[in-house]
DNA sequence: CGCATAATTGTGCGCGCACACATAATAATA
DNA sequence: TATTATTATGTGTGCGCGCACAATTATGCG
């Protein structure tokens, strides 16, 4: 009838002892005779004890401050979004009484400095928990070195650096990703296709992620054996006229028939060439309000979402298992790598990424 | 600092009264005066209170009990994984110190008769609440009206009956699912294609749900102003030696480029589908284990994914918000239309449908 | 054996809320 | 005005847990 109300009281009364025994027990925290602790842990093994989550919160009213560090999602889409999810989590906290304090901290993603910066200032305050989004690879490992060093948990989303041994990452597996573009791109093409892989205005050597895209999307070819031509492009200077003539050079290349942006910035070059050459087929990243419109007008055929809300807020709702439940929390979590096309892209508009536990 | 720990206890010392006051205005049971109301409701407005959730539920320990009527999930492993979901957030709810007593009940997805004796019966039983996947139209409907009537709350996932008035829908667009169907179908496919639309071992007189995906899948056609030829095939009796004849039927439809079933028994028609015709796209749904083989070994090319075991707990979940938090709840939660391909299944698999809330 | 000290065990309180119940203030009636 | 009704308001308790502290029992040593 009632499957899991068994509380410590009454683990208590089985073995036969007071509370606090079974307290001491099972936080071990010593200070117990040999007989009594053998007693309960007998108990223990027969009953499958879960503790009541909803009482053990209740007590606690410690403040745990948590500092997130993310790209400033004023200069992005992208973490505009990734900011949005870590509100969402820190509100869903609340609701249920947990005072986690969340402090943002930005970095400009395309300055080195201004992560190591940030990084320092929040090393020096001494959270109880970090939530990064780290884009940088060698720049950023000293970081993790340290907060590893002092204890302090960390968990990573959205790009993962292993060495950084933290606590748990959160996102995608970007080669994946990157052959599930290869796929996309290559349903129904002729044998003879040539493909563009554009990144755009990214530095390469500081985004270990975007190479690991590309490195999937050439081996999805590669393993088929076919003889597709796959070329390269790093665009940048968005503003400047040379921007067009940039695209231009892609459009030049014989047989083109699809373009793989390895961003979400997939919507600033999409129409230009949609319009120039209808047959290509136009793979990119990321719902954000402009590829929505993109693959809604027709410019853009695939959307990969990586789902950035969903992820920081796994991410805080993780760190809060860890910290106040104490929970295993799993050294890895992959998100599904979703497709998105014209015809299912409202479905997902409709459903946020911020279903929830009990609460919504 | 701490955004949102003002206690009743709080709004009582504003107001100048005492909790029990407050507690009375909050949940409007009456019995307080006109001048403490007016004080109380002017805090309230004020300051934006949010009970804790947490210790609202703590000093609940009534016990609700829930039926649940779907079809039978050892008749089919798409039912199961509705099943799991169920089981998987009646755990949830166990952990938070919920008490919700789930009951199972099955029918026979082929015999509306079955469908509607275990309706009344768990009618008759007076449950606190029912989750439903219905399958049949006109024959459940009395069912629902029987509840409605008893104000019993109610909630269907999977299949929307509009009319059965519940408290809420968690599932698809069909509709939609079915242009989906038709544009993942049409990608790069030669305009003088012709597709086929395959039900397996339906009654269709039954099944408005199917009839809907059919009517999606053609007006995705339809609307693109495309002269494919598509034709509907209702396949039966699987074991006699009839089943063969069958598909080879459908093999015989000249131009034959793509074939959609509307349900997940597609995997017992793709790999001899693809044998014989490697050229024809196979299109289907659900992550039930066989689809997932046949993604990996090439027999399927796309599985629209309907997420049972997600709807199946967001449902359970969806109860326990009315019934112990008495929230608000969507009146539909439609869910995404996710595409699998080979490519993008395993990230389907790593990542089960039940995360979740503050736990899991 | 008596007393100090250590080791073990038990008890009490608070977390925020809901609800039952006790008390106080007001109105109605004799 | 005294005495009930009636209405309004305040207080107390428990939910399950964690933790601090009190009480008890065992051990050491002169």
């Amino acid at each position: 009838m009632k499957p899991n109300n068994i509380r410590i009281k009454d683990i208590a009364s089985m073995a036969g002892v007071s509370v606090g025994t079974v307290d001491r027990v099972l936080h071990n925290r010593g200070k117990v005779s040999r007989d009594a602790a053998r007693r309960i842990e007998k108990v223990l093994n027969k009953i499958n004890y879960k503790p009541n989550l909803i009482a053990q919160t209740l007590g606690k009213n410690k403040n745990y401050r948590i500092v997130a560090l993310i790209p400033n999602p004023a200069l992005d889409p992208y973490w505009k979004q990734s900011f949005d999810g870590l509100k969402s989590g820190e509100e869903q906290l609340g609701q249920f009484g947990i005072h986690f304090i969340l402090e943002y901290k930005y970095y400009d993603p395309h300055k080195k400095e201004s992560f190591q910066e940030s990084a320092l200032k929040i090393f020096h305050s001494h959270p109880d928990g970090v939530l990064v989004a780290p884009l940088f690879y060698y720049a950023s490992l000293p970081f993790f070195k340290k907060l590893s060093e002092t204890k302090i948990p960390f968990i990573l989303f959205n790009t993962h650096l292993v060495e950084a041994n933290a606590l748990s990452f959160i996102g995608q597996d970007l080669f994946k990703s990157g052959r599930l573009a290869g796929e996309l791109m290559n349903i129904g093409q002729q044998p003879n296709s040539s493909y563009a892989i554009v990144h755009v205005n990214e530095d390469l050597s500081n985004s270990v992620h975007l190479v690991e895209k590309e490195h999937g999307f050439r081996d999805y070819f590669e393993k088929r054996g076919d003889a597709q031509r796959i070329g390269t492009f790093i665009l940048n200077n968005l503003k400047s006229s040379a921007f067009q003539n940039q695209l231009e050079s892609i459009l030049q290349m014989p047989d083109l028939s699809g373009v793989y942006v390895s961003t979400s910035k997939v919507y600033l070059i999409a129409q230009y060439l949609k319009k120039r050459n209808p047959g290509v087929r136009i793979i990119g990243y990321d719902l954000i309000k402009e590829n929505v419109s993109g693959l809604q007008e027709g410019h853009i055929d695939f959307i990969i979402n990586q789902n950035p809300m969903r992820q920081a807020k796994l991410g805080i709702q993780s760190l809060a298992n860890y910290l106040i439940f104490s929970k295993q929390i799993p050294s890895t979590y992959l998100f599904p790598l979703e497709v998105i096309t014209p015809e299912n892209v409202t479905s997902y508009l409709a459903h946020p990424g911020n279903l929830a536990g009990i609460v919504v």
